[in-house]
DNA sequence: GCCAACGTTGGC
DNA sequence: GCCAACGTTGGC
């Protein structure tokens, strides 16, 4: 996304950095279907999809703009919430846009000394237009986008918990590719089978295996 | 800083 | 519509 890189925008009116972009700019085609998740099918809580949301938590300019927003930015927003704005990717934006409030995501960090997941988000208001598509100076303007019709959208995000223990990006690899080989649940997860996607769903056997692993 | 992966652009 | 050139993502 647009790398992360991100920026401002706060969520809900208030004007701080958002989460950045994360990553993910670019274009493609508007076929990218929306993504169907499994969904749960009943009623109870929590039935929906799981994410991992790849943010740049160390400082990097981008026209000129700091595009840094690792979790600790997100824990310091009024609120500790944040619109997940930046995102220039297709694929992406519609998973963005098939993202419902109370779902859970990874914070994961990425372009960073120690790439992983550092903590646990929830969506609180769903897609919207992400209104750094049109802001000239902003680092993911996007000139080709109307307000009339917006190609781009954003989430607004609030900080749940940082992880017991960060869980490197190694150390998921590791497992992906053990099961790859005999089975097991991060066999496809998206973090290695579509590298460059900087918002991905995650199966609840995925999500719930990540989670196990911060009791090791 | 290098570079592999992969999405986008644009000539034809 | 093909595909080479180019730009971005992001690990290492």
């Amino acid at each position: 996304m647009p790398r992360p890189r991100k920026r401002l925008a706060g969520a809900a009116g208030l004007d701080k950095k958002g989460p950045a972009g994360k990553h993910v700019k670019t274009k493609n085609t508007e076929s990218s279907s929306p993504q169907k998740i499994p969904a749960s099918k009943n009623c109870e809580k929590n039935t929906g999809s799981y994410w991992l949301m790849k943010s740049e938590p160390e400082s990097r300019l981008e026209k000129g703009v700091d595009v840094k927003f690792g979790i600790e930015d997100l824990k310091a927003q009024p609120k500790q919430t944040a619109c997940w704005d930046g995102v220039r990717n297709y694929q992406a934006r519609n998973f963005l846009r098939a993202m419902k409030v109370d779902e859970e995501a990874f914070f994961y960090h990425s372009n960073c000394k120690e790439p992983g997941i550092a903590g646990l988000m929830k969506i609180v208001k769903e897609a919207y237009p992400d209104h750094t598509q049109f802001e000239k100076t902003n680092p993911h303007y996007d000139p080709s986008s109307k307000e009339d019709n917006p190609k781009w959208s954003m989430v607004d995000v609030q900080f749940v918990r940082m992880m017991k223990r960060f869980i490197p990006l190694a150390e998921l690899k590791t497992h992906h590719q053990a099961h790859k080989a005999t089975g097991g649940p991060l066999k496809n997860m998206a973090l290695f089978t579509r590298q460059r996607l900087s918002v991905q769903p995650l199966t609840q056997e995925e999500f719930d295996f990540i989670l196990s692993l911060e009791e090791k």
